[in-house]
DNA sequence: TTATCATTTCGCCATACAGCGAAATGAAGA
DNA sequence: TCTTCATTTCGCTGTATGGCGAAATGATAA
């Protein structure tokens, strides 16, 4: 049952149901989901350890910047279905909107632009 | 969101979740899950008002004791999803089995002596 | 009305956790 | 080698939460 209260645990707080909701238009360096939330890096960081440690999200490492994604198929039955529910229950919620909607012009800006941005913080 | 993270909070402790898994066998009263945990009334009756409040649980009061039980189908999808995530997810698992085991000498056992025991606590 | 009794609420303590800034890490470039 | 820089880790603070016992609640029985 630990792994299982890993994943509960995760998903209770709303930053972290908010990562999954924005990671489901494909992959995102930590310094995008610091500008989309408007918090210090290193909180950021925090909370995407605690969804890597659910199994929740996987991450890669390319030059400079590491990206956080979902799981692919390979993914055990519970984290699957665990996103399936928890994108079931909010893709139609205003902020997950209000945040797609950021990602789109955050994904338009050069990389390095933001990572410069929130990183002197 | 909030109502969802309700749901996601109420999840994120063994214990309620060991409740919910415990009333798939039928509606138990307080004093019985005391008895189940070896926990104080006073806090098994807050988990089951964590529960209540996310709309995991519904209740009934019944000559002095108050029986809660799993909701049916006119519960909310996403919380009827989330039951139902929760059963795949651990009902193999090792405490669940031994708690179900429990419960059946408890529902072998008289009610008021059940009480009387926990609530002298 | 008064007493009984299962449950809930309240007050308290200890622990857990979100958030930040500062310092450490570690890989790529000069 | 030394620097740069995105990310992570560390230390800290304030808040939230699980646990208990004691007191309050509220319905039933006497």
């Amino acid at each position: 049952m630990r792994d299982f209260m890993y994943i509960t645990k995760a998903l209770a707080d709303a930053t972290r149901v908010r990562i999954l909701m924005a990671l489901r238009g494909g992959e995102l360096c930590v310094c995008q989901i610091t500008e989309l939330f408007g918090m210090a890096p290193s909180t950021v960081s925090k909370h995407l350890s605690v969804l890597f440690q659910a199994r929740l999200v996987q991450s890669r490492k390319t030059d400079r910047w590491v990206y956080y994604r979902l799981p692919g198929r390979e993914a055990d039955a519970t984290v699957r279905a665990a996103l399936a529910w928890v994108t079931k229950a909010n893709e139609k919620e205003p902020q997950i909107s209000a945040d797609n909607k950021q990602i789109k012009q955050i994904l338009k800006t050069d990389l390095a632009e933001i990572c410069k941005r929130q990183c002197k913080k």
